[in-house]
DNA sequence: ACCTGAACACCGTTCAAGT
DNA sequence: ACCTGAACACCGTTCAAGT
């Protein structure tokens, strides 16, 4: 066996002649995984088509039979991404296991937690059809019954559905932002309403006027990211948009 | 005068000679400027450095004399947007002009229209210190000082305001999505809860099966994009997150 | 200090050649 | 059908040369 550092296969241009391959080297499924494994060890500034292939042992224009381009990779990423995010609670709510309050709760800090991971995903996600993206549906299928089972009227079950993922996405922008995301470098009298927010948030979560994490009990539990300025409002949202659950 | 078809400035490479000119061809303005007119015009696909530049007149590798680079650019265009939410109407509820409720509310529409336009910018949004984005300041002093003169305790202005700002994000993200996004293949039986959900969400918004948007008073009032659900959700989440003001 | 023009590294994609 | 390898267009960025 050949030293292969970064790659299960044969690297590129040295493992395989030209022409039809006894077995087919790469396939839809194996460039899902391929992406993922690239997206979460190096980024996605580094998941290129190149950084795919070479983790398939293939030449990056091998990966064209088999998707029609970059954004179709990410489509399959996106669906792989989405198998990550928890769905058993709201099974378990709908079976009257558990309050289907608090399943939907665990839902959506699953969903924000997988995707504050992969945000380069998200503004391709609302545009993209869920035809043909099997975890995805099977999620919308989860959280749709575990609404109805809440008593949500079936006309509201999707717009529900949609708000909570709006949020969801948007605040899973939040987890990874600076800790002096908010210090302005403003004179005294300006800004004043912001300014005294500011301080006050500042004062409730223990964090330096420079941006600091001044605690000496170390990060609050649940913090996801390093803002400490994300997970306290994705709680206070999350609360409101669960109202009558 | 010649003739400009593109451009107000001379095009690059016959107006000017090498060396520093009198005038100073390019400012930071003037690139946020020039950049948010290539947006607006030909999309972000095509906002390039080159793009950009030309609509200045000047070389690509000028406006490096004024920008670190692409991502300081897209913050400077950033601040640019944030200059188009509407914030008057808060500023009415401050002094007392307006109800504070229906003033958050306007300016939470505008803010989604705007950034609607400009979903790229998003991801960075949210990472992106407010330090000297200018605009950015402006609008989250008038927020905060809404949400104040609303009553909502101090330290609850700022997650307030970013549990808004994210929902409004994700929900902008959704604006532009195809009609047809929630359609399934899916076999009688599969997927009963969302099935059912996206039948009754589709009477109630009067869409055909197929997607297409079979109401015969022509689009709903309020609509922004082409998705029939995405304004339904954005008005139901809003109203939500807007609890207790 | 601020511009031009040439150059570089890198990326997604295409396509002929090959089995 | 499915792969390789060469090629292409395009993009962000750098830098010497020039005033």
């Amino acid at each position: 066996m050949r030293e292969e550092p970064d790659s299960p296969a044969a690297a590129s241009g040295t493992g395989r002649r030209r022409g039809r391959p006894r077995h087919q080297a790469a396939t839809r499924e194996g460039i899902a995984t391929a992406a993922l494994e690239v997206a979460r060890s190096h980024g996605y500034e580094r998941l290129t088509m190149a950084a795919v292939a070479r983790r398939l042992g293939v030449a990056p224009s091998a990966l064209y039979n088999h998707v029609t381009g970059k954004a179709d990779l990410l489509a399959l990423l996106q669906d792989e991404v989405m198998g990550e995010v928890e769905v058993d609670g709201l099974r378990a709510a709908v079976a009257g296991e558990v309050p289907v309050r608090e399943a939907v709760r665990d839902w959506a800090h699953s969903y924000r937690r997988v995707f504050a991971g992969h945000t380069p995903l998200i503004p391709m996600i609302a545009t993209l059809p869920i035809a043909g993206a099997e975890q995805t549906q099977r999620m919308y299928d989860a959280v749709a019954a575990a609404l109805g089972t809440a008593g949500v009227a079936e006309t509201e079950v999707l717009p529900r559905i949609i708000a909570l993922e709006s949020f969801i996405y948007g605040s899973a922008f939040d987890v990874h932002a600076p800790a002096h995301l908010f210090e302005v470098a403003a004179a005294p009298g300006e800004l004043p309403a912001f300014q005294a927010a500011a301080a006050a948030c500042r004062r409730d979560i223990g964090i330096g006027i420079d941006g600091s994490h001044a605690t000496d009990e170390g990060p609050a539990v649940g913090t996801l990211g390093v803002n400490p300025y994300a997970d306290d409002p994705f709680e206070t949202g999350l609360e409101l948009l669960l109202a009558g659950l």
